[in-house]
DNA sequence: ACAGGAAAGGGGATTTTTCCCCTTTTTAAT
DNA sequence: ATTAAAAAGGGGAAAAATCCCCTTTCCTGT
């Protein structure tokens, strides 16, 4: 019986031939794909068809993104095994993943040879790291940063109209707030994210996906 | 005799993956696949090998850029088809590279089924387009924006710069200028680019790969 | 009911950005 | 050589962003 791989990722020309290429491989077949979180939600309730072996998940999709994704598919089918296939490759996404339970998470320049041998690792492991996952991981216990932020609610919207052509008053009349406190959401971020100017905001709300262009 | 096709694409997995789709069309078979333009250029210069009937390019690459690599395809092997294959939906880019002579501008969400199509029109009418780029091309028309003044070399230099947490001032320095002369740059190309803050040239760059996360 | 903390908001100063209008220097074409 | 245009640079001011320190308001747990 082959494994049964679900597959998600907006870029249609990418997760077809990505099936074709799975479906190469002796052990795989691709089952499913999606473009995006909402698509493979609806698949995994819908229980006429049987549950995957293994997910591919890409985490920048417009609609809904990976991470929201697998916070989904961890409440909702913790024993199905994800793997992050992204091209964002930025160590503090990569620790918020694993955190969130991903088995793994790869670079979009991957072989295929190390595909198969992630997809096989994580089926008879339970997971596949590169070299490079786990030296963010020694790294980021290394430098013990406690950096345990948290954005609120108010500072994501925030940190979303940052990345406009408005003046911080005119978020403050779009958020219906004082300019003071619209300048504390910047200074709170400021502190958090380690930036220093609203170009650091803009850097990483489109790195981290929080703004997408 | 299958028709060659190259492709130049950074993510190895997605042009791994899209070479098996593509030697499964029976009339098409990929004879290379580069990671960036140097290594097309390379290959193309390297005459031992048969010169492909059309390349697939894609556009965001680390090292040399598919606009770069168009230039350079355009100017030593015009007869080539270029076809490019870019997640960027971007009216203005896609009109920057039609007028380099690419031949077709397919989004990565398109299907395999169109893609076939965009290489068979490509081969026998020498183009392919989809409705969204004919449209683009029409519009651009219509509203005879005489918008693209170029951007000069310090300006550019000044642009990437704009995207990081340097001040003006700072920029200066590293640039050798005065602060005036740079706010000259900053001045001109917020009239070029239609923006008006410093966060409108971040975006600008970013959206147009001038400045890579 | 109330203490403690977080969120909202303020005062005020400094720095940076943005804008407009102007002069000098360099470059390129005739 | 002459000249016109482009590039570099300047003065000065208003607007926006940044910073620091403080008060009020709103929750929340006991």
């Amino acid at each position: 019986m082959k494994k049964k791989v679900y597959i998600v990722d907006d870029h249609a020309l990418f997760s077809q031939s990505l099936s074709v290429l799975i479906n190469h491989f002796e052990e795989y077949e691709v089952t499913f794909q999606g473009q995006n979180g909402r698509d493979l939600i609806f698949r995994l309730q819908d229980n006429t068809h049987e549950a995957p072996d293994i997910i591919l998940l890409d985490l920048n999709m417009p609609v809904m993104n990976g991470v929201e994704t697998m916070d989904w598919v961890m409440k909702n089918h913790p024993s199905i095994p994800v793997l992050v296939l992204s091209m964002q490759d930025d160590a503090n996404l990569i620790l918020e993943m694993i955190k969130k339970g991903v088995k793994g998470y790869l670079l979009k320049d991957i072989t295929p040879t190390l595909l198969k041998k992630a997809l096989d690792d994580t089926l008879n492991f339970g997971f596949y790291h590169t070299e490079k996952v786990t030296k963010a991981l020694i790294n980021s216990l290394h430098q013990n940063k406690p950096h345990m932020y948290e954005i609120k609610d108010k500072e994501m919207t925030f940190l979303k109209l940052a990345c406009t052509e408005k003046t911080y008053k005119e978020i403050a009349d779009e958020m219906h707030m004082s300019p003071k406190t619209i300048d504390g959401y910047r200074e709170s971020l400021f502190e958090k994210l380690e930036v220093k100017s609203r170009v650091g905001l803009v850097l990483y709300a489109i790195k981290n996906n929080i703004y997408r262009l």
